[in-house]
RNA sequence: GCGCCCGUAGCUCAGCUGGAUAGAGCAACGGCCUUCUAAGCCGUGGGUCGCAGGUUCGAAUCCUGCCGGGCGUGCCA
């Protein structure tokens, strides 16, 4: 549809330049956008403001001279010049209904595209260590990293879905002092329990199991409790085992997978940490200074350098960030988004510096960086910091056991990254019009009741069966519900490319809010069984649209409620 | 101090690759169920787009400076 008005718009323009009227040498591309009121028609065009000073004529005088040479249409039923001289489309009744058959006919491929060409991309989210139960910013990445993962696919992208922990580090022996404490009786009060140990009730789980010599199995590793407490490195490999498999559980919980677990403590049993070390140092970025290794990261921009060997011989964590994103170039992910909240804003930089020093080919600005702000939650309008488990903070699992995984994952993606996010559980919880949620699920359910009913007087439709003379729809409601489906295409190609996945919120509440109105405006199973048989076309191309956005959040489109 | 992010209606937020009178939901107020799910719909009120400059035919949107909030600024991750 937009395209047809910009091909129209490019084939005026270009016989303006031949004319001479524009300069040949110089590139106009039309920019047709939506209108937000439909006195301005469907699509608008503001090229005649942008080119005016190009052309040396007003730009409404410009917008006329481009009218007079638009090639006839049959899906434009009438252009207008306006305001300062935007041009007006308004498209043809026909060509506004075009859209139910396409959706209908591609289904739940309807607003995907081939762009990516399966060109491999690589999104690393949560990346949690195995300390503790996942809490809501984790949730946050889970539903930000996973529903881009959904809309990178959408647009034809193969893309790789990875988990990167820390299993071996300084955290880890924390934990496992922790547990082995627990495993001898001792409470965070006691005298003897550990500086800065885990103190969330999860850690007494962890020990008991351990003590009980059970069996834990994670997506990716399987172990079993010694039970005895002297044993710290048997302690801390079954208190990573366990602590992965209920994270694990929270995200299945929550409808996220990856593909790839990728293990911090790999790196250095594969040499990747020593090889980065030694290919930084050939380089001529390392110096030795107060008896630690240091990197020259403001050569690439960062404010200052940074330690990579400490004093003690161990590394930072940046050294290993780097092994870790020199082996993702390696395996050949020329695209890669790192999906993580935003307090660990400070690595993008070091990360970056790091893989440049390496001068190993990859450019300036590889990976991606999304970066999601904080998650506050509230309840009764106070805000929750802790939770009985984790002590600390509020857990994943809290939010779903409590309000559901659609309504979590919705809330969670909703909002755009760059902002901090409130969620409000009872907002979340209830199930009135007031939860955005529901709301949406609820105009997919009402369509399957319609269609239930259907079938209960005897009419039987295909899931995506066209039936009945589109040409009987003719109300202002349907004409805005089919543009409103035709720009989920471009919705599915924007969201993707500016990697915002709020957008599919904010479309699907706009669309139920429109079939609602619609609904409740005009009766669908009316005695005209043609105009009946239209209106469960544009029924059924919305509950497709519906069902299709959100999938790509990961949240249900349920037939009843 | 420095760096990044945010500041839009009472509340939660869209809009930010500049465009036509600034949008939605909730909350407030008033209506709509003998009719396909009222988990819904219709209507009313509500805004100096933090402040001040600048660029532009045009700025919530771009630039600069302030003010306010968050995060970071580890030989933690």
């Amino acid at each position: 549809m937009k395209e047809t008005v910009s091909d129209l718009l490019q084939s005026a323009l270009a016989a303006l330049q031949s004319e001479g009227v524009l300069p040949a040498d110089q590139a106009f591309t039309p920019q047709v956008g939506n209108t937000k009121d439909k006195a301005h028609g469907d699509y608008a065009c503001n090229i005649a403001l942008v080119a005016a000073k190009a052309a040396g004529y007003p730009p409404r005088q410009l917008a006329e001279a481009l009218v007079a040479r638009l090639p006839a249409s049959d899906a434009v039923a009438n252009v207008e010049i306006a305001g300062p001289g935007f041009i007006n489309f308004f498209m043809s009744t026909a060509s506004a209904f075009s859209v139910v058959k396409t959706v209908l006919e591609q289904g739940e491929r309807f607003g995907h595209n081939d762009s990516g060409q399966g060109e491999k991309v690589q999104v690393e989210f949560v990346s949690a260590n195995p300390t503790g139960p996942l809490h809501v910013g984790h949730g946050r990445g889970a539903a930000i990293g996973d529903s881009l993962c959904r809309l990178l696919e959408a647009n034809g992208y193969d893309v790789t879905r990875e988990f990167y922990y820390n299993d071996a580090g300084a955290q880890i022996n924390n934990l496992a002092l922790s547990v082995q404490a627990r495993a001898k009786g001792l409470t965070p009060e006691d005298e003897g329990w550990p500086t800065d140990g885990y103190r969330g009730d999860y850690i007494l789980d962890v020990a008991n199991a351990y003590l009980a010599r059970e069996t834990v199995t994670a997506d990716d590793r399987e172990v079993t409790g010694q039970g005895d407490p002297d044993d710290l490195d048997a302690i801390r490999e079954f208190a990573v085992a366990y602590l992965r498999r209920e994270q694990d559980l929270d995200l299945k919980a929550f409808g996220v997978h990856f593909d790839v677990y990728f293990l911090e403590s790999s790196l250095y049993r594969d040499g990747k940490v020593e090889a980065t070390v030694q290919r930084l140092t050939e380089n001529g970025y390392t110096y030795e200074k107060d008896g630690a290794v240091w990197l020259r990261t403001t050569e690439f921009g960062d404010d200052k350098d940074r330690v990579m060997r400490k004093k003690d011989g161990g590394y930072t964590y940046f050294l290993p960030d780097v092994a870790y994103h020199l082996d993702k170039w390696q395996r050949g992910f020329t695209r890669v988004i790192n999906e993580q909240g935003a307090d660990h804003h400070s690595t993008v930089t070091r990360v970056r510096a790091g893989l440049q020093a390496l001068k190993a080919g990859i450019p300036e600005g590889w990976p991606d960086y999304v970066l999601h702000q904080m998650v506050t939650v509230t309840r009764s309008g106070q805000e929750v910091k802790i939770s009985k488990r984790a002590g600390s903070y509020v857990t994943l699992r809290d939010l779903i056991d409590e309000v559901g995984r659609d309504a979590t994952r919705f809330f969670l993606a909703a909002r755009r990254v760059d902002s901090q996010l409130t969620f409000d559980i009872d907002l979340a919880r209830s199930q009135t019009n007031e939860n955005p949620v529901y709301y949406i699920q609820y105009a997919h359910a009402r369509i399957c009741s319609v269609l239930r009913k259907l079938a209960a007087e005897g009419v039987e439709r295909d899931r995506n069966e066209c039936r009945g003379d589109l040409s009987r729809l003719t109300l202002d409601e349907e004409k805005e519900l089919a543009n409103q489906l035709a720009r989920f295409p471009e919705l599915v190609a924007n969201a993707a490319a500016q990697r915002e996945p709020h957008h599919v919120a904010h479309y699907l509440r706009e669309l139920a809010g429109q079939f609602h109105t619609y609904y409740n405006a005009h009766k669908v199973l009316t005695e005209d069984t043609e105009l009946r048989d239209a209106r469960v076309s544009l029924y059924l191309a919305v509950r497709q649209v519906l069902a299709n956005g959100l999938a790509l959040l990961g949240v249900n489109a349920p037939e009843e409620m």
